[in-house]
DNA sequence: ATGGGCACCTGGCTGC
DNA sequence: TGCAGCCAGGTGCCCA
């Protein structure tokens, strides 16, 4: 589900509801999340304000007087922003309620996502103290890229969906920017040249950046936080296009499987 | 250190 | 129609 371009949607959505709000209550009816939501959470954030929606990675931070919350939505999750009497449906387990009669209500099926608390600096929790650098950032070029997969034989896919290589690649942008890029997704990272890793980082930099223009991409379930799909499933070259032809040469899109994930693209326009 | 594979969980689709 | 099997946008962790 919500890859980066999704999470920061999701963030740009929810931002202007909560940022100066009290949250009046944390409803929690389904704790077993990833990991629990721990206990104690309710406590340390009931009655304190919003101050900032940051996004790390595909991580939200939602930082109170008091602390953050550290969100992820995993693979099914989605945030909504509701009247707080909304009647729940399936698979809502936590509302923030909010002082404005409205809340945030987090929503995920599978429940891999995770809803964690530190009163401590977010960047340095466990989850988010490992993580490579922004995609979006200035500090993601070509020449850092390369000089990391000096040597390294893992597939080219695999590589730049590593976040201690670079932070919130997933498996559909990870195919799309490869694509762009004209490399073949298992090609060792090592053996991908310097001037083809700065084409790498502008395709992946571009594909995110498209994505985040139009929404992001809705393939099944996830809705931005009004409830709205995102389009940019139409925009995609590869990414469950198996069979198909390429919409650049023609040629027959391919599939196969890395390390449990599938993996699109095409065997003329990749090499 | 590196690379590969699994687990966590539910739901939707396919094919028999 | 029913049901088993397979697949899915993430990622931390375990193992060789």
């Amino acid at each position: 589900m919500p890859e980066l371009p999704e999470v920061e949607t999701t963030r740009r959505g929810i931002e202007p509801w909560l940022v100066g709000r009290r949250i009046e209550r944390v409803l929690v009816r389904e704790p077993r999340l990833r990991w629990r939501v721990p206990a104690g959470l309710a406590g340390k954030v009931t009655g304190t304000r919003v101050c900032s929606v940051a996004r790390r990675a595909k991580y939200l931070l939602i930082g109170t007087d008091a602390g953050t919350l550290i969100l992820h939505l995993g693979m099914s999750g989605s945030l909504r922003i509701l009247d707080a009497a909304t009647p729940p449906l399936a698979h809502d387990h936590v509302d923030l309620v909010l002082d404005s009669g409205r809340c945030l209500r987090f929503n995920d099926p599978r429940r891999f996502g995770c809803l964690l608390f530190t009163a401590a600096d977010p960047s340095r929790h466990r989850l988010l103290a490992n993580l490579a650098v922004e995609p979006l950032s200035e500090a993601f070029t070509g020449e850092a890229l390369w000089r990391r997969a000096r040597g390294k034989r893992v597939a080219v896919k695999a590589f730049i969906m590593d976040s201690r290589t670079v932070a919130g690649v997933g498996n559909i942008y990870a195919s799309e920017a490869l694509f762009r890029a004209g490399i073949r997704p298992g090609l060792a990272a090592g053996r991908v040249s310097r001037a083809r890793m700065d084409t790498l980082v502008a395709a992946i930099r571009d594909v995110l950046t498209e994505a985040i223009g139009v929404g992001g991409t809705t393939l099944r379930d996830y809705v931005n936080p009004s409830g709205m799909p995102g389009y940019f499933r139409q925009r995609l070259f590869v990414y469950e296009r198996s069979g198909k032809a390429c919409r650049r040469c023609g040629t027959a899109i391919r599939q196969f499987t890395q390390g449990a994930r599938s993996t699109y693209w095409c065997p003329h326009c990749q090499r």
